[in-house]
DNA sequence: AATCGATAGTTACGATTGTAACTAATAGGC
DNA sequence: GCCTATTAGTTACAATCGTAACTATCGATT
């Protein structure tokens, strides 16, 4: 039917994009239901959870890829809810070194139970050797970005 | 480090929507300098030319993932540019039958040489087997939308 | 110690997006 | 032949996002 060669059925960024987003807002349509939460603040609430330590907003925008006014945005919410609070640097007052408070935990705690169920999900959804085919190829990707990153 | 099993690096919407916007952002960078297109109106575009007949905006908008407003404002700028025209269904007046003009076929036909050595560049980068491996994850995907699709 | 440049984080602003409401037209039941 | 439901496409509006400009702080150079 198509008088070109080219399909966008058989375009990598397309597929990629079409996939990331199929895969994403099935997962976010869990935790907004669950916790009113962004995908910045899952993200961020993520990164601080899982690093089980105190980052710096710079460190948690390099850590998810995040631009740091998303980062800022989410924090702040955070803050809001109680689910993070930030200590300042005395050395170096330009840092904040954020923290989940408890509340944050338990609610990380939470997110990350949804996280794994929904990944395990996928597994059986997608069948054991096209999620390990996918995570080979996304590492090749992820390669290739940490290579251009250092110019 | 991490406390808890949980690690966003690992967590697939996550590393699938990364490796996503990279690899679409690497290319929208390249149609952008070139045509000032936006991604909408490249879709629209790709979806008419590689058809090679008319098509009404819904059709459109189901074969590219495109929500309709976003079809409709990418419809809009294209037939500002003169690179697309609209013609009247004369049994049902609701439907718009979408075509390319010659100057939207020469568009297309360059734009689609970006796309394939974009692709080709693509493979050479993360080597064949991997692209292989990455495409046969998102049939998966696909399948999967699909399945879900229909109700 | 004064200045210049770099860095952390915030915010103002314009652009883009999706939801929902809207118009226009048709189809189908009765 | 109506009345209702459905569909194609557009638009108003609010939310979200990134660029760029901004504040504040620090280090280094002189």
């Amino acid at each position: 039917m198509a008088r070109h060669g080219f399909e966008l059925e058989t375009f990598l960024p397309y597929r990629l994009n079409r996939a990331a987003e199929y895969v994403a807002l099935r997962f976010a349509a869990q935790y907004k239901a669950r916790f009113e939460l962004t995908r910045p603040e899952w993200r961020t609430l993520a990164a601080l959870g899982s690093s089980g330590r105190m980052m710096t907003a710079t460190e948690i925008g390099a850590h998810s890829s995040m631009h740091k006014t998303k980062v800022s945005r989410a924090v702040f919410a955070l803050e809001q809810r109680r689910w993070l609070k930030r200590e300042e640097d005395g050395r170096d007052r330009r840092f904040e070194h954020l923290a989940l408070t408890p509340a944050g935990e338990r609610a990380y705690e939470e997110l990350t139970e949804l996280a794994g169920a929904y990944q395990a999900e996928l597994v059986s959804m997608l069948g054991k050797e096209n999620v390990e085919a996918l995570s080979a190829g996304l590492r090749a990707v992820e390669r290739a970005m940490r290579m251009s990153a250092r110019r």
